[in-house]
This record gives C-alpha cells, sequence and structure tokens, in this order.
DNA sequence: CACCATGCTGAGCAAGCGCTTAGTCAGCGT
DNA sequence: ACGCTGACTAAGCGCTTGCTCAGCATGGTG
C-alpha cells in the first residue's frame, strides 16, 4: 500500500504540507490518540512511539503536548470555517446553499472524524489564549449558519421560528457524526451528507 | 437556599435515595467533576474534597475512581432507556409518540446535561465489563427509536428513505444537547424539547 | 463497663507523568 | 581536517497520580 489508510483521516489542513515531516508525524500521532483516547488519557510517550521517536523530540518541535492540540484544534476550526464559509458564499438561493453546506459539514466530520473528535470534544483541555481562538472561530461558524436561515426565511423558502435553535440544530447533526461515524458505518461520507442535506431542509420547513 | 443549583442537574436515577448518603455525594461530586474536566483530567482528590472528605473516604464506598465512573455511566443509560421505552409505549399514533420521545429525550439532556456528557462522552473510559453492559444499553436505545420511526412509515405518517439515518439524526441531535446547553442557555429545557419535538417530525415528513 | 463494627483521616507508597538535560551523530560549508 | 548545526536519544528529575493502611472517634450492644 501506498498510503495507510489513516492518511485519509488527517484532512487536508492550512499548511499541513509546509512543516518538517517529523512534525507533520508527531501532529498526526497526537489527534489520533487525543481522538480516541482523550487529551489527559495520552502521554507524551505515546504520541512520540506513535511518531517512531523518542519522547524527547517531541520538545524539539513543539513547546509541549498542549501546544500540540492548540495547532490541531485551531487547524480543524479554521479549515471548517473556511468550508461553511465556501458554501454559504457558493451559487444559488438558500435552500441551495444550506443544502450544499450541510453535504459538506457532515461529510467533513464522518471523513475526518479524528480531527473532528478533537475540535469538538477536547475544548476543555485548551490552554486559555488557545481557546480564545478556537472560541471565536466557533462563533464566526454559528453566525454563518444563522445568516443563512435567516435569509433563507426571509426570501420565503424557510419556514423556522426561532433561528438560534434551528441553527443549533442543524451544527449539531454535523457535529455529532464526528461521535459516532466509525469505519464500520456502511454509508460513505457523501451518502451520508446527501441524506442529511435532505433531512434538514425538510427540518427547515423547505419546500422541496 | 434550601437547595443548591447543582442539586437540578443530578436527575432522579433509579436508587438515588437508597445508598449511603456519603456514596451519593461521592456520586454527584464525581459526575460534576468528570462532565467538567473529563474523567481521567479528575483527581480521586479532586472527587473527594468537593465531597467533603479526605481521599481515602472514597474507597470505603467505591472501589476504584472508575466505578464511579461505572455507576454514574449504567445510571445514566439505564434512565434514559426508561424515558425512550415510556414515550414509545404511550398513547396515540406514531408522529404523537415520536414527538413526546424527542421532547423528553432533549429536556433530559438538557436538564441532565452533567449526567448526559460523562454518559455520552466518557464511554472510552469504561472499564470492559461495563461497557459491554453500557453499549448493550445503548443498542436497545437505538433500536427503540428505530421502531418507532419504522412504525410510522408504515403507518404512512412518516416518510423516511433511510430508517437507520434518521433514527441516527434523532438521537444525535438530543445527544448533542448535553454538550452545548448551559446555565446560560435562554431555552427552558422544555421549551427546547418541545421546539426539537417540532423540527424532528418536519424532518421525518409527518404531516402537521 | 468492655466490645466491636462503622466511617473516616493522615501519612505515605509505587508507578507513571510532563518535561529537561547532557550528549551523540550525520551532513555541510570552508 | 575542522567546527558548527539541527535532529535526535538515554537517562532521569520533580511532581502527581490512584490507591493502601494503621489508627481514631463514635455509637449501638452485651
Amino acid at each position: 500500500m501506498t498510503s495507510t489508510p489513516m492518511a485519509d483521516l488527517w484532512p487536508t489542513l492550512p499548511g499541513a504540507g509546509t512543516r518538517p515531516e517529523a512534525a507533520h508525524r508527531l501532529l498526526r500521532a497526537a489527534a489520533e490518540s487525543f481522538a480516541e483516547r482523550g487529551f489527559h488519557a495520552t502521554t507524551t510517550r505515546d504520541i512520540a512511539t506513535a511518531a517512531g521517536m523518542s519522547p524527547a523530540a517531541l520538545y524539539i518541535h513543539y513547546q509541549s503536548k498542549a501546544a500540540l492540540l492548540a495547532e490541531i484544534s485551531q487547524a480543524g476550526h479554521a479549515a471548517t470555517l473556511t468550508l461553511v464559509r465556501e458554501a454559504v458564499a457558493g451559487e444559488g438561493g438558500p435552500a441551495e446553499r444550506m443544502r450544499r453546506l450541510v453535504e459538506q459539514f457532515t461529510a467533513w466530520h464522518a471523513r475526518a472524524r479524528t480531527v473532528g473528535r478533537v475540535v469538538n470534544y477536547e475544548l476543555h483541555a485548551l490552554p486559555e489564549d488557545a481557546y480564545a481562538v478556537v472560541a471565536a472561530l466557533r462563533l464566526d461558524i454559528e453566525r454563518e449558519v444563522s445568516a443563512l436561515i435567516e435569509a433563507g426565511a426571509a426570501a420565503g423558502e424557510f419556514q423556522v421560528s426561532e433561528v438560534r435553535t434551528a441553527a443549533r440544530a442543524v451544527t449539531s447533526l454535523g457535529i455529532d457524526v464526528s461521535r459516532w461515524y466509525t469505519d464500520r458505518s456502511t454509508e460513505t461520507p457523501e451518502e451520508l451528507g446527501r441524506r442529511y442535506g435532505e433531512l434538514v431542509l425538510r427540518m427547515l420547513g423547505a419546500r422541496l
């Protein structure tokens, strides 16, 4: 095999190819382990061994274990926000955009479930300054989704009584995919995205 | 104040009143801490101190830190399954039952978000035997939801193309509430439940 | 009164943690 | 040949962890 199945779990993140290969190996090993066992249950020895180095080598590339988490979380959030913005800024009316947003958002959380878990379920382990950055990105994501629902409601394409609640439901569905989706899931990320897109449009009262 | 706000976070679990008061205090302290920081970031000293005892006292009531987690997780899952079964076995057609199920399921995950987080996000920290018990309960919950959707589809009340995917979406929405709901949320658990009930019925293609 | 079970504490142990240090070594410009 | 650099390791430091244990106060029972 030319590439392990694990390689697919790590999404194309901004600047992924620009850093030294050893640092990138550490990032991937850390993401795998954080996703599977959680940040606090992962030891620096786990990460270093999985990356094929001694524990001390980790500190040449990263200041601390928490710095690895911060890097993964910030890159993952940035990638998600970009994905959302591209869907919202695309062609078509609100319903068409929303369908594309949910398809992409859902498929990303299935495909990159490893990073997705770290992004969504290890927030509490982030150092305060990294958390501030990430919280801002999360707010931006929520705002993009809310704005799109509002636009759809204004255009008469959606019927929603509470925009914030509807937005929560939409993002919730996608985020939770990274919790339950596994290798053994029979649906491909793209299939799941299409089905969730359908469900969300109905949920928002769009005429199909 | 006669009762702290924390008291409301701990739901009425089976056998809650039957155990010694000190053990119950430990359970609550553990649930709070596991929910906020995660199992591995919580120390036995944290739990004991929050329960007003020395670390050694913990081991009079529980065999280990993991035994506390197992107890919380099993009780939480059992309570959820009971809630689901009661909604499914209630009066009315599939749509009416589904509405009740989502209302209760959602409200529980908002009200008991502390236990809900432990139940849904600390599964990986469970000892193997406790995990087996809990996994069986989770399967039962999923089956109840799937069966109800199937009944609704057969009765012509729902239009769903993939029952499993629809069931996933329904439970996902409820589970994820325990991740994002906080004290500062403006909606009450009951309000949220009603709104989510509405959204889910539309998602399932029910004529309203 | 003695007796002992119960619920608890203070002190502390072995193991494992994040991280540091001193030193090795291949590669490279001069 | 030389000194320098950047990536790496073996060893281990200081500290925290989950958990244990000897002993103490309390209160019901003979």
